[in-house]
DNA sequence: CTTTAGCACTCAGCATCTTTGAGTGCTAAT
DNA sequence: ATTAGCACTCAAAGATGCTGAGTGCTAAAG
């Protein structure tokens, strides 16, 4: 007893149905098929087969079956096939390429809003971040005596700010000398060596401010890994759409799941720099995702990957449509990207 | 019939009771309350007197009496008292006063995550903002042909950053050089009038560059609103919590509104500027908060106000203590913005 | 050997009915 | 003015029964 033919598109059947309307499917609709010249009694039995193999699965007795993560899986690797998508939804998609330049951040926010308006799920993505981020532009401000604030662009085009602490004795003419030396030596450094560079490098001319110079690099360090925790989210509410209705406990834990953003860094880290990748209910190892799936697609500057965008619904979700919407999205924003940020 | 002391005394019972247990409270309970020295039949008369006068509610002719919004404001008003706090709570608290310096965002994020978690409400705060906000620098970073990064610091302490379109004859020395002109001669200078002055004087310098300039400014001004609208979330999953059992939709409707960061804006900017501010069910104007009340705190950097924090819950929400958690938290959160932006 | 018709069986979901108990308003006595 | 007492109301929680979609199995037909 294997996956002859006809299992297998049974098995496409049932998980097509089932996407669709939601509940079990029993052996009677999918006889009405046209497609299929059997009776529900055959159909019956290479359930029940399907069944044993894990394929789906029952939620009681006498009610239909239900596509296991097993399904989806074969499914979202044999099966499925992309779909088109309406015409509102390309309009909505080609509005958002018509934009104007904004900030980074804005950009981020509305790819958000599109993948979610459009999908009905939640979506998620990262800010574009790269170990190979190359250094624009460092400038300290000084702000209260004793402190100044650092901001810092990379070739990535964000600007990361964070507040240090400064000798007191250190003027603002110093600082923007500091700045100024740092911008023009360091142009074009890796952001992944330049914390060391600074050390060795700087150490002899500022001497007497060890202190400061070790604060400096720290918050650089810190800072490439905490700007890639910053991740646009858009249509959280819609997690409320699928947990099976009435258990609002599951909800609020999946809200609170989502909400911190080092979960959800590591998910979509985990997807690793693949075209699109999908994780499917167990595969994506907590618990608390369990009958949720996350596809994720990874959006470039040039040909380099810098960063991912995914889309975290029910496992039920039509897999053939995100990943058109996914795959549009992750274009535009790597052409926009790329447009703003390459140097020719 | 008018509200006389032993009205009062009854209507806080039971605002005091309700806010409690969450369930509709009888006469019977009350009668129980050794401090009343009163039938439970007396009781039901007053709280019938009460109906009449629109500080009760009852649900249903066999439940028990819920208090207004009417009751609620009459209880915020003259009634509550701030409540003491945990000792874990105050050590919360005072943890989250020693933390080191970070960017202004993480120290946004955080002041939400520590007012949502003491109350488990949702948290909102605002970042520092002020129509008097002055300019400390403006830099701008050279990025593709064509473009170039703006990044502002004022003394709120905020970068805000933009990508603009710059003259393709504009090399990195030039724009190195507007800027640190700008810096100096601006310095200090209202970002209100910054806007205006840029487009005065700099104009004969930069006569060739119109286009150049406006969008600038134009950037600056926007930057203004648009980094207020930035507004840190926490705890939305506890709006989860009260919305009447089973009401999934109703919980949908108030998520959705939370993400829209504009709706959040408008709700804590029309708090005005005031030690508290407390907007009880139908005060909030909208019918999707209708049994939601929102409790706001002013922040200040030295003396001025900069900004606003809020924790949004149900209408029953224990307001003594959540004023004297915000009272805490927006000292706390000004003394630290004061300690490092403010001048001597 | 494969397919199918037929039948007995299961069980979630829904509607209906009943019971329970907390709470009320009113009245008459204190 | 207060209260005891009583009849009344109604939501919530159980109990009961019905329905229908769906199954597994068997035996006959292809």
């Amino acid at each position: 007893m294997d996956l002859n033919h006809r299992k297998l598109r049974i098995l496409r059947a049932i998980v097509d149905e089932y996407i669709l309307s939601g509940a079990p499917v029993g052996s009677k609709v999918l006889s009405q098929n046209p497609s299929f010249r059997l009776s529900s009694a055959t159909i019956r039995n290479e359930m029940a087969d399907l069944e044993d193999l894990g394929y789906l699965e029952q939620p009681h007795t006498s009610a239909g079956r239900v596509p296991s993560d097993k399904a989806y899986r074969l499914y979202v690797n044999n099966m499925m096939q992309r779909s088109n998508l309406s015409a509102d939804e390309m309009e909505t998609m080609s509005a958002y390429c018509r934009n104007r330049v904004k900030g980074l951040d804005a950009v981020m926010r509305e790819t958000a809003n599109v993948l979610s308006s459009i999908t009905h799920y939640t979506a998620l993505v990262t800010m574009p971040e790269n170990a190979a981020n190359r250094l624009r532009h460092l400038q300290l401000v000084p702000l209260a005596d004793g402190y100044a604030l650092v901001v810092v662009v990379t070739d990535a085009g964000v600007a990361r700010d964070a507040v240090i602490h400064v000798p007191t004795d250190m003027g603002p003419d110093e600082l923007d000398k500091i700045s100024r030396t740092i911008s023009q030596r360091y142009y074009n450094c890796r952001m992944s060596e330049l914390t060391g560079r600074l050390l060795r490098e700087m150490g002899s001319e500022l001497l007497d401010k060890g202190a400061f110079l070790q604060e400096l690099a720290d918050t650089m360090e810190a800072g490439q890994g905490a700007n890639a925790q910053r991740i646009a989210l858009s249509g959280a509410n819609n997690l409320l759409d699928y947990p099976a209705y009435g258990d609002i406990d599951r909800a609020r834990q999946l809200l609170a799941e989502i909400e911190k953003k080092d979960t959800l860094y590591r998910l979509l880290k985990n997807a690793g720099v693949v075209e699109f990748s999908f994780r499917i209910g167990s595969e994506l190892g907590t618990d608390i995702f369990k009958d949720c799936s996350l596809v994720t697609a990874t959006y470039r500057i040039g040909t380099t990957p810098v960063g991912t965008m995914g889309v975290i619904g029910p496992t039920r979700m039509p897999y053939g449509k995100v990943v058109t919407v996914l795959d549009y999205m992750s274009k535009s924003l790597g052409g926009i990207l790329t447009n703003v940020l390459e140097e020719e």
